[in-house]
DNA sequence: TAAATAATTGAACATATGTTCAGTTATAAG
DNA sequence: CTTATAACTGAACATATGTTCAATTATTTA
């Protein structure tokens, strides 16, 4: 028998497989396993996540963003667009003004949940 | 009057100061923004959102998980630490296997009301 | 039409991140 | 004590990401 040593797949001998069995079963699809990903990866940056937090609160322009967060227009546009390719964000033209709001109900209420979680470390 | 072409720092007269300063008061403070985008960002990987959605469903060792994905153990290993890391697993030590479940309910809410979010795109 | 400005964009840059590989630790069994 | 194995770790690597800077677009106003 061949010696393996540092070996970095399991024995079959050692896992359970019935249980195993019964998670792959009820495992989500892969798609939307990525997608959850992405939305929580779009979430996961500080610069986001204030956008997010005060569109929450009300709508606004993007200058009025960037004057919040003490940023430049320049990052707020950058991180609204990917806000915007993955729908938590809206927007709505005014002459030379753009206002951004939040696309839905969902996106407030992870927020929350989030922060409910966070306040309790 | 100096000429500022390309300013990229908004002009006073252009933005809603009344609105401004409303949101500015209900800002949530700087360190409970940037813990919850760290517990977003956590989420926002496919290996780990994957282990989470598995543990969600059983207490599994680090083997059941890499077969459960399809990956190493070395790859799960580090990923677990990030989710221990950031308490949202725990684990239990029996010999010289070590099994993992999610650390508290908090998590199973954030993922089940992104999963709604992603399955009305 | 020309100037001003809100917003967007692309490129460049430094930094962060995830996986792989090799090796180590802890525990159980011979 | 030696071997086997589950799990962990650190370094290296390629890739991804966020901000800055400069330039551009779209729109308003003189």
């Amino acid at each position: 028998m061949k010696k393996k040593k540092h070996e970095d797949i399991c024995e079959v001998d050692f896992f359970d497989p019935k249980r195993v069995a019964s998670v792959r079963k009820k495992m989500k699809p892969k798609h939307a396993l990525q997608l959850l990903a992405e939305t929580f990866r779009v979430l996961g940056d500080t610069t986001r996540i204030k956008i997010i937090f005060a569109l929450s609160q009300a709508e606004l322009c993007v200058c009025d963003i960037a004057n919040l967060l003490g940023t430049t227009k320049s990052t707020v546009s950058h991180q609204l667009r990917v806000l915007r390719n993955m729908r938590l964000v809206r927007y709505r033209k005014e002459g030379k003004m753009v206002y951004y709001s939040l696309d839905d109900e969902h996106i407030k209420n992870l927020f929350d949940e989030g922060l409910r979680h966070v306040e309790e470390l």
